[in-house]
DNA sequence: ATCCTATCCTGTAGGC
DNA sequence: TGCCTACAGGATAGGA
């Protein structure tokens, strides 16, 4: 579900909702997410304040002191809810709940259980293998063209595979990859080695620009995601490609086509984003 | 090293 | 209506 402009809204809605707020309970609900046990207990988290949270790429970090911080990956379908007191209808796969010394809580639900919630204290987290792996941050300066084409040098993969490939860019996922490649006008099936510099400059120019842009949308909600109050995004609507196979490209009309690359649905316009197309 | 495949798990949509 | 299958925004281990 989550891809960095979900992410990103959630941070910055976690933000503003807990920063400076004191944990007062912290509990699993269920013993056995997906790679939890790697970290420490959530009882660590007791009576620590949260000093911020921050994101590097899809994954969320909760600052708490020096020694102690909360890693969170919503996997495929996990969310962090708020709430200003206990919710009255009960609800389905939470995996955790955080209660704070004001009363309000925030809860970790998450019913396909890929998400990973973990304490790390200490030098955990620097040394966190899944952090340390992750490439660049693909907004924070926003990136080049010279600079995405160095990052795929010696690549052999497609351009679309490697745009999902967090070891280079880190927060690009699977819905934002097929837009991209699309106001890009570059064929997702196209070999790494063999785009042109003017097309990775024209790549690296609509990756901040569509993640910019579906952050302002509060992300995109095809079904499970919803930010921190439980909100659907708004960028469904803003969609060019991706999920519209057998629809019209907005752009010249073609039929939009999906096909699979690495397991994974890409669309894309046959006429735009063709070497000869309307494209570069 | 790099690439590719299978796998983890539950919910939902669509065909019959 | 119900049953069955295919698919879903992700990361990762292990084999080639």
């Amino acid at each position: 579900m989550p891809e960095l402009p979900e992410v990103e809204t959630l941070r910055r809605m976690l933000d503003s909702r807990v920063r400076s707020r004191t944990i007062v309970a912290a509990r699993r609900s269920r013993s056995r997410l997906h790679v939890s046990s790697r970290g420490g207990a959530l009882s660590a988290l007791v009576g620590r304040r949260v000093e911020r949270v921050e994101r590097r790429g899809k994954y969320l970090i909760f600052r708490l002191d020096a020694e102690h911080a909360l890693l969170s990956h919503l996997g495929m379908s996990g969310r962090w809810l708020f709430f200003d007191r206990v919710p009255e209808s009960p609800m389905l796969h939470v995996q955790a709940r955080l209660e704070f010394s004001d009363g309000t809580r925030l809860w970790f639900q998450d019913p396909r259980r890929f998400g990973q919630l973990r304490v790390l204290v200490g030098g955990a987290l620097a040394r966190d293998a899944s952090l340390t792996r992750l490439g660049r941050d693909p907004l924070d300066p926003p990136l080049t063209g010279s600079e995405l084409a160095a990052l795929a040098r010696g690549v052999r993969t497609s351009v679309k595979v490697l745009l999902l490939d967090q070891r280079r860019i880190a927060g690009i996922g699977n819905i934002y990859a097929s837009e991209i490649l699309h106001r890009a006008r570059v064929d997702p099936r196209r070999r790494s080695l063999l785009v042109t510099r003017a097309q990775w400059s024209a790549v690296a120019a609509e990756i901040p620009a569509v993640l910019n842009e579906a952050i302002d949308s509060l992300g995109t909600t095809f079904s499970m995601y919803r930010t921190l109050s439980g909100e659907p995004g708004g960028f469904g609507d803003r969609l060019r490609v991706y999920d519209r196979a057998g629809e019209r490209c907005l752009t010249c009309g073609s039929v939009i086509r999906r096909i699979v690359q690495g397991q994974r649905a890409t669309y894309y316009c046959p006429h735009c984003q063709s070497r000869g197309g309307s494209g570069s």
